[in-house]
This record gives C-alpha cells, structure tokens and sequence, in this order.
DNA sequence: GGGTTGCCCGTTTTT
DNA sequence: CGGGCAACCC
C-alpha cells in the first residue's frame, strides 16, 4: 500500500539489478511518439517537458525511469522521481513495475513530502530532531497558533489562527525561516506580529518534536545549507531526477530540486502551466516558466498530441484556456488514428441547483444504460460544499457513490483521536496526542487537572505524561490518571508484540473510546464506529504502527481508489491527473466558479487560476461533457440568484450544445416574469468578448442561455426590490395564515425574531420557531 | 467538571 | 444551515 514509507537504510548502495532486457529490445519505446521518445532517450541535462492534459505525461516518466533502469545508466537507487500526490506515485511505481518486470524498491519515488521525511528520519539530530519525531496535520497545527496567539494575547476573533498559520505556511512554502522573513513582508495581519508567531510557532515545534507539512522541505532545504557534506552524498547519489506536475512546485520544492541535482544536472521536469491551479498553497507557475533561465542549456520538448478526449471536448478547453495571458503556448491536436469528432460538449441551464443535480444523476443513469460504468463517469465540483446536492441524488436514485475530498478520512473527530491513541502508545512524550485523548472518553479531568499537569510538565521538563508522576492533584483525579498512565504503558509494552490492528482494538477497547460511541445515542455515532472498524482495516496492511503513523499523517481522499462501480464525485482540484468517460461540471456560474473569492483576492491571476481549473475539468473527459449552471442556488441556506459563468460563454459555439429547457429549466418562468416586464429593455449582461462570434447578433442568441440569462438577471434584480431578502422583515408575517406540523392551522399575531406568536385554531396561542410554519 | 443553550461566525481549492 | 465557542446552569 505505501512501501515507500518503509525507510530503509540508505547509506548502502543495493547491487545493481538483474540485467534487464537490453535496449533496443525494449518493447515499450516503440509504443511512444516521436516527442515522448525524446523525452525518454534525451536522459542526460535538463529537460523540460511541456506536457499538455492528456497527451502521456505519466507514460513519458515511467518510461523514463524504465529506460535509465533498463540501459544501467543507473540503479533505482540513483534515480529520484517526485509526485504530488501519493496516488500518482503509486500508479507510477505500479507502471514502472510492470514495464522492468522487478519491484521498484528501490527507488527514491514519492511525493516530495514523503522524500522529505525520509531525508529527515536518516538525518535527525543534524537537522534538529529527535528521532521518531511526529508530522503533524492541519488540526494540530491549528490548534498550536491558537495558543501561540492567545498566550500573547491576540483577539483571535479578529485574527484568527487559521489565516495566521495560513500565513506561514506560505513563508514555509518559499523556504523563509523566521529569521529569513523581512518586516516588510510581514505588515499585512496582525500588526506586523506574525513573523514573531512564526518563531514562537517552531520554537513549539521543535520542543514537540514535531514538524508541519511545510517543514518537511523547509528542514531539509537547513540540512543542507548547514551540511554540505550530507547534501554533497544525495547529490551524488541522485544521478537522475525526475519531477511530474513541476507547475505546481512552490519555492521550497524548486531549491530543493535544484540543490539536489546541482552535481549531475540531469533533471527532467513534466508539467502543463495550463495545468497550475495550487498557486493559494505557493505553488509558482514561475518555476517551469524561468527553468530556461536557470538551465540555459534545457532541451524543452513539447507534448500536444492528445490521446484523451474528443475534437469537441479539446476544441472547448483550447478555447477557454486561449483566454489567459502569460502562457507558454501549446496547442492540443487529436492524436492522429482516432476517428470522428464525438459528441459536442452539452451546455445546460437549470433553474435551481436541485434540478442540476436531478438532471445530472438522470444522464448518470442514462449513460450507465448504455454501457458506461459509473467508475468512468465523474461529477467534479468546484466546492466541496456542492457535493451534498449530488450525494443526495446517488442516494435517491440508488447509484453507488464515492465522494473524495471534503470530508476526509483522517480528518474526522474519531479517526483523529484513534490515531492520537496509537501515538501516545507509540510515543508517550507525544503531549498533543496526550491532551487529545486524557479525557476522551471523559474520566473527569478537566481544565484544572490538566493545569497542574502542565505546571508540573513545565517544572520538570518533562512531558505530559511522564509529568503525571510529579502534579499535584486530587486522590480522585490522581487515581483516574495514574491508571490511565497504566494502562498506555501496559499497551506501549505491547507494541511489538502485536500486529498492529490487534493492538489499536485492544487500546480502543481497553480505553472505553469505542464505548463512548457505542453508548452514544446521536445519528452519528453507528458511522463514527463503522469508521474505525474501517480504520482497523486500513491498519491491517501496515506492518507497525509507526509506517501507519507516517502514511496517516501525509494521505488524503484524493488517493484512495474508488472501489468497485461507484460515481465519483470530487472537486475539480482532486481530479488532477484523472480521466473519465464521461465528466459532468455543474455550477458555472460567476461568483461560485469563478469563485468570488479567487476574484477578489487575486484579480485577474486568480480568474485566470480559475479558468485553469476549468479547463483541467474538461480535459478530464474522454468522450463526453456536460456543463452546467443554475439561476438560483442556496448558499449558507440561503437562495441567491446568479448568472452563469463567464467560462460558459467563452466555450465556442461550435463544440458546444445547448441543451437548455427554456419552458421550465432556467431562468424564470414566464408567468412569473411577465408582470415584472413591462418596459425592460434586453441588455447584454456580459461585455461582449472580440474574438467570440458565436450567439452575437445572430438568430441563434435568442435560444441561447445567455439570453435566458438576461431575461433572469434583469428580472431577478426586478424580483428582489419587490420581494423582502429575508423572511426577517417585519409587518410581512403579522396576520398571515399559516400552518404548523403540529398544530395545524392558526395565524400570527406576534413576532420577535425567528420566534412567531401564533394563535392556532385548535390549540390556541403558541410561540414557535419560524422554521416550522409553512404558509398557508 | 460537565452539559446545555444561545450567539455569532463564516463558508475555496489541499500536500 | 452548521460549527465553534462563551456564558450559563446543574
């Protein structure tokens, strides 16, 4: 499942590998066109691979790997290849194996994350730690600048945590250190106060033994500027780098590549700057943009034969990518041998984002009619929120479902505190693990308990746990945490004596946390324990807990594997590096996608980053898309009207179909219209774009959605000054009939707030929440 | 110490 | 509409 967590000792260069078939004989390079052959055979310099969606990016790298392996240039443990994501290192691995008929053991292929603990486990003391030392996740994290501000006294109201710790993640991402962050950049939150958070932050850190995300590239980067001579072996030992979505790779990741490949040079970067869509977590499109510069020498190759979609579907997402500035440039081209031009991306309106969804699910079922599997079909959202609408459906309409992101696995309450008990088992000393799960079940030990631990912690330099022996507490709470001290040690002691799903039941029954949700009475708490029998699964494919640990703490959704025949549902993020038969993209509409907030933040960088999105989302489908919005959708239960999206028009006419339904689907409806209507003039609701010909002027603009937009844009502004926002106005419900599930029939009399005084007809005067009447 | 209530908040994307 | 949190009560 993830055997490149398991760390083996580095030092030893493995003999080299059985002798391959030698080339020429290799069949899988006569698979490749001309450019991926030269991205394969060119092995020696920097090369730069621009590799457009779907034109075999994966195949140039794996072949890449197999070619270097294959021709003994090199042994796997010369060869450093780098992902983003632990799903596509593991496909790539899967591919590699498959190709030179070996393991692929011993390679250095991971995510750079992973790469960076396994720099960090073989070199702690050098780089400031202590072995075993923990990775924390966003939680834990989050929780850490919250007492970081609040110690000092920061209103964290008004400067919350999360944008601070988002602040510098950021530093982290561009390889800053506290001391390496100027003032001037630390002006825009919190007084100029960050910076100081920031050192307090790893200051906390380090006494934790812990790191964050960001230091698993920022410690490394110090353990090489500080140790030459550990940097000089991996530069040596790394003869050949390679580097799959090099768009997405932040500064820290570029020093470190650049670092690493100082000695030999041989660096192969893959990637698509159309593709950038991580610039809010410090990903610079500037890297793959100045690799020539930093390498002059580069051999930049393009890939634009794409062996993925239909004409159409690559006619629309050329079109809409056309829209950005600042593009290397590559033009997609059907790959030769693939017949017709499929069918036309379907364009469709909705009146609400119910009916979008209802639509959807109904083509699900359609397409699944007529043979396509609901594991290649796909709904890809731009917020996770939008998932819900969907799920909704699948569960109505019967069809299997798998939505990756949002939720995600480890990120729940019980699989968090799950984890945090195998921690402190593992690592006692692990006080954030400790302070999670002390009182959790509860056992009586509140604010007052933990104190005194804390106080005597902090005496004795001690952890919290070990801190127990020496606090001063009440016979009763000395009691409970003596034996709860007791127990983590009797499962300590048992760590390695037990597989490591044994022990996790054994300490999440012994514990009395599966009790806390057996008894449970909330709707929840069946899944919470159905979710930990799950993580007693995932558990039973580790050999110790620690590899557990590890892969815990650096997995998302996004990896996991659909099961069986399932619909996916995900965010357009998350479907990266995916294809599918089938692709639906609902919710095109301006504010939600683009999203307001990209808009506001970054301008036109952020649309631009949004229309990438975008296009990322088309070019996942083989052979059909759908795209959709709605006039009216609720957001943070509210109904808000909008318009669709830019992105919408900005798809040519002549790849698309509009399949909207202008009786009932989108827009209002003409009855409710007309009486709004009179004297409105049609205006454009959408400054009209040079180069788009297409609905301009011509018979077909009043069939297409954007006049259906109009007419709802302009009446929807109509409709609003006429109709209170909320339901909060006053005067509006005195004297209004209404009905209550339970009292039946009455009238208001009063109002204060969401709360009605209502003289019900059989049971006389009631107060009750709005929520609960309906009109009558 | 723990549970409940009521308020206020925000709400993109994730290794 | 839902989560998080402070204030309040048992």
């Amino acid at each position: 499942m993830s055997d490149f967590f398991d760390l083996e000792e580095t030092d030893v260069a493995p003999a080299a590998p059985p002798a391959a078939a030698s080339f020429p004989d290799m069949p899988f390079l006569t698979d490749l066109n001309p450019e991926q052959r030269r991205a394969v055979e060119q092995t020696e310099g920097p090369v730069l691979v621009l590799s457009g969606a779907g034109t075999g990016k994966t195949r140039v790298l794996t072949t890449r790997i197999a070619y270097i392996l294959g021709t003994r240039r090199a042994t796997p443990w010369q060869v450093l290849a780098v992902t983003f994501t632990n799903k596509a290192s593991r496909e790539m691995k899967e591919r590699l194996e498959k190709m030179i008929g070996l393991p692929a053991r011993n390679t250095w292929l991971g995510t750079f994350h992973s790469i960076g603990i396994r720099i960090l486990s073989r070199w702690p003391a050098e780089a400031g730690l202590q072995p075993h030392f923990i990775v924390l996740n966003t939680d834990d994290q989050e929780r850490l600048v919250k007492q970081i501000l609040s110690d000092n006294g920061v209103d964290i109201k008004k400067y919350t945590p999360a944008v601070v710790l988002d602040i510098i993640q950021r530093w982290k991402d561009r390889g800053l250190e506290p001391a390496a962050v100027t003032p001037a950049e630390d002006t825009g939150y919190c007084d100029g106060r960050v910076k100081g958070f920031y050192q307090l932050y790893q200051n906390r850190l380090r006494e934790l033994n812990a790191v964050d995300f960001g230091d698993l590239l920022l410690l490394p980067l110090n353990l090489f500027k500080t140790h030459p001579d550990i940097l000089a072996r991996y530069q040596e030992q790394f003869r050949y780098i390679l580097v799959d979505e090099y768009q997405d790779t932040n500064v820290a990741q570029y020093l470190l590549l650049r670092l690493l490949s100082q000695k030999h040079r041989n660096i192969c970067c893959v990637g698509d700057d159309d593709q950038s869509i991580y610039s809010w977590r410090g990903a610079e499109v500037e890297n793959i943009l100045k690799f020539q510069d930093v390498y002059p020498d580069a051999l930049v190759i393009r890939l634009e034969r794409n062996y993925r979609s239909t004409a159409h579907i690559l006619g629309a997402a050329s079109a809409l990518i056309a829209n950005n500035a600042g593009r290397l440039g590559k033009t997609l081209k059907v790959a030769d041998g693939r017949d017709g031009s499929g069918d036309r991306v379907k364009v469709q309106g909705f009146w609400n984002g119910k009916q979008e969804a209802e639509t959807v699910i109904a083509r699900v079922e359609d397409e699944q009619r007529h043979g396509t599997p609901l594991s290649q079909m796909a709904v890809l959202v731009r917020t996770s929120s939008q998932t819900r609408a969907f799920e909704e459906e699948c569960i109505k309409a019967g069809i299997p479902y798998k939505i990756i992101g949002g939720f995600k696995f480890y990120e729940r309450e019980e699989i968090r505190d799950a984890v945090a008990y195998l921690r402190l088992t593992l690592n006692t000393d692990d006080d954030l693990a400790f302070s999670r799960v002390v009182n959790k079940p509860r056992r009586g030990i509140g604010d007052s308990a933990m104190q005194s631990v804390a106080a005597a912690a902090k005496e004795h330099h001690v952890s919290l746990f070990d801190a127990i022996a020496w606090a001063e507490l009440r016979p009763s709470v000395r009691k409970t945490l003596d034996a709860f001290a007791g127990l983590v040690r009797t499962w300590r002691d048992k760590q390695n004596m037990s597989e490591p799903k044994e022990l996790a039941q054994q300490i999440l029954e012994e514990s009395g946390y599966i009790n806390m949700w057996r008894l449970d009475k909330s709707p929840d708490a069946e899944g919470r324990i159905e979710n930990i029998k799950e993580l007693y699964n995932v558990l039973s494919e580790f050999e110790t807990i620690n590899d557990f640990i590890e892969y815990a703490a650096l997995v998302t959704d996004a990896d996991e594997n659909a099961t069986g025949d399932q619909l996916v549902i995900m965010t357009l993020h998350a479907s990266k590096g995916l294809e599918f038969d089938t692709v639906f993209l609902p919710g095109w509409e301006e504010g939600l996608f683009p999203h307001q907030k990209a808009l506001d933040e970054s301008g036109e960088q952020g649309l631009e980053e949004e229309r990438r999105l975008a296009y990322v989302g088309l070019t996942r489908a083989r052979r059909k898309a759908f795209v959709s919005f709605v006039s009216n959708r609720l957001v943070y239960g509210q109904w808000q009207n909008a318009l669709p999206s830019r992105f919408v028009e900005e798809l040519p006419a002549e790849h698309i179909e509009d399949c909207t339904d202008r009786q009932t689907g989108y827009g209002f409806r003409a009855e409710d219209v007309a009486p709004l209507m009179t004297g409105w003039q049609p205006r454009s609701a959408f400054p009209q774009q040079q180069n788009h010909t297409r609905f301009k002027q011509s018979d077909d603009y009043a069939n297409s959605p954007f006049a259906a937009a109009e007419t709802r844009a302009t009446a929807g502004r109509l409709v609003n000054s006429l109709t209170p926002r909320t339901s909060r106005s006053k005067s509006r419900r005195l004297g209004k009939r209404v009905y209550h599930e339970t009292f039946g029939f009455g009238t208001v009399v009063r109002e204060e707030g969401d709360r009605l005084e209502v003289h019900f007809d059989d049971h006389g005067l009631k107060k009750v929440l709005a929520r609960f009447l309906s009109e009558a």
